[in-house]
DNA sequence: GACTGGCACTCAGGCATGTGGAGTGCCAAA
DNA sequence: TTTGGCACTCCACATGCCTGAGTGCCAGTC
């Protein structure tokens, strides 16, 4: 039903569409793309495509636009992966070296995949949830404070401040601290959970309020989701991109942009690092951003992922270009993270 | 030259175009407002005013419109300062009142600003440089790095990982910090930065490199502008009232919102709190910008001020009422941060 | 001298009309 | 199965007209 043909004819829409913006006709799409065959032979493959579902006609007598279903076989099926040029490749890497910790690395990435694609970029912060310890500290501050630090693997600092209601005893806090440590380090949040839980049992009655509002402060404030909701944007005055039509068009995407909910879900759970995840028009889960489309990857370490990353755009977009700039965005951001 | 029912004319035309977005007749003036006299009055009395530069013409046959002069007179002259309402207060204090640290603090002030004002707006993170040090402390990580922690009279906590070189004695890491805790506490970083270049040669030579890199890391990474430099933006969906052409109207903005530098330029030096500065339109020190006003305060302890806030939109704004949002959200940031 | 009513003039914006061109669908012929 | 040709459709653009809002000015009135 879809012949080798059909499917040159398609690719050679989408090709089209994307780089004028306008419906492409039978007649240029032959003059544009070496076919070997006539207007009119194109115009059957047209009628047969469009019955299909992969093209529409805004009004008749207009060219043919790709509909979301042609989008997403050019995707699967079409698309050959267009390599970053080398002085690309260079640019990531020396760009995203210079940064000097983990909120700068997410700084300079979002620039970086907002230049390349030109769209609008999203880069989540690496998850504390999903990386390991590398550090934990106990700081007693004035009254009956603790300053609780963690540094996890990939480089982020995080901090919280414990209440405790009575001032701790210096012999308690440092007897704290090693312990939670020996639980903790090397090992994810989550799976030294019920080893904390355990720990509170481990100490005097008297100290036992204090061990317990730490703990408890580690796993509320740092394992939950709240902390993983941190994302940085850029590169939004791309929003042209989207269309002319302020209200319609770009208002959506701008909304969506300052919900950190919304942008998460967008991005999506993250798979393996370097597996992109593309969705397109309908498929995104938001109906007012039913025009356009993301594109997304994990990053972190080779085995397992730390968050993710993507660009938002209209479903016109340069797909082969967008892919390849996003992986190659979240290969350097995983290596940066996992050597510093 | 100015008589007080030219300035009357003037306010209600500023009244009217910013109520409307369009040109203000002299027959809708005198309908809509209890002047007192006749349409061709007005026509007079426009004309003078033209003459003088506050309003313009679109066109011939078009009614009148303010310029910046216009608005400038307006803003200074002739804007009775509306207050909030009862409700509109006592939603500020409960949002604002929910903030667990520095951080949320910020958001939810950029969240209130935009959605009082219906503008983009922009918040400050509290200036580093100008808040004292509540305190200071010096965790030896892994090997040879130490992590400092400062945490200031904000609420503010920053960390920088230091590298040493050579691991420091347990004995040295707890002089140097007791000593720079005396120095620091309770004053701004830049004034005890003497005292703390003094501190390097009362130790040993051996000691001298760890406490160098201490110190310098200290001055270099918390006094600098760099530190002072984070802002928060929200509000973007309200670029709509910039007008509906994209290029012209609403990327500069976007363009301008991605660049912090120039975001802390246009939101100005911070003067005493609760005093507001208002630039219009040309007296925006951006060309891209001459269409756009800035409405924007200091905020902090009722002496000296922390940082800024504010909003940017178009030059054709509710002035006075941006003006008591931007004031009101000032004095509470300042209160809820001097206060946690 | 200040205000007012009246009048001629200007011009943007909306609406109807007309036209060119790009593109399609279909059919008969190769 | 492909192709050239032809009739048809419909958008985009240009043209022209008209209306209404608004102005500037002038002569008259208080």
């Amino acid at each position: 039903m879809l012949d080798e043909r059909k499917l040159s004819v398609l690719r050679a829409i989408v090709e089209d569409y994307v780089a004028t913006q306008e419906p492409v006709g039978s007649r240029a799409l032959v003059e544009r793309h070496r076919l070997g065959v006539s207007s009119a032979t194109v115009r059957n493959d047209m009628a047969a495509l469009e019955e299909d579902g992969f093209i529409t006609q805004p009004h008749t007598s207009a060219g043919r636009i790709p509909t979301d279903k042609g989008y997403r076989l050019f995707v699967d099926r079409l698309a050959t992966v267009r390599a970053l040029s080398a002085a690309e490749r260079r640019a990531i890497e020396t760009f995203l070296e210079g940064a000097v910790d983990v909120d700068d690395v997410v700084q300079r990435s979002v620039r970086m995949l907002a230049q390349l694609t030109h769209q609008v970029a999203i880069v989540q912060y690496p998850s504390l949830t999903r990386s390991t310890v590398r550090h934990i500290e106990l700081v007693p501050l004035d009254g009956a404070r603790l300053l609780l630090v963690l540094i996890s693997s990939s480089g982020r600092v995080d901090q919280r401040v414990v209440d405790l209601g009575t001032p701790p005893s210096e012999q308690l806090v440092a007897d704290l601290r090693s312990r939670v440590a020996t639980l903790c380090v090397g090992q994810k949040l989550s799976d030294a959970a019920l080893g904390l839980a355990e720990l509170i049992g481990t100490f005097t009655d008297e100290d036992r309020p204090v061990v317990t509002a730490v703990v408890t402060t580690l796993a509320e404030a740092f394992s939950d989701e709240k902390s993983d909701e941190r994302v940085a944007v850029g590169g939004t005055a791309n929003l042209a991109r989207f269309g002319s039509d302020f209200d319609t068009a770009i208002r959506p995407v701008l909304e969506a942009l300052e919900e950190h909910v919304v942008l998460l879900k967008l991005l999506g759970e993250a798979s393996t690092p370097s597996m992109l995840t593309v969705r397109i028009g309908s498929e995104v889960p938001y109906h007012d951003l039913s025009t356009t489309s993301v594109v997304a990857s994990g990053y972190g370490a080779p085995g397992e992922s730390l968050a993710t990353l993507g660009v938002v755009g209209p479903t016109r977009m340069d797909y082969p270009g967008t892919m390849a700039a996003v992986r190659a965005v979240a290969r350097y951001v995983g290596r940066t993270l996992s050597t510093s």
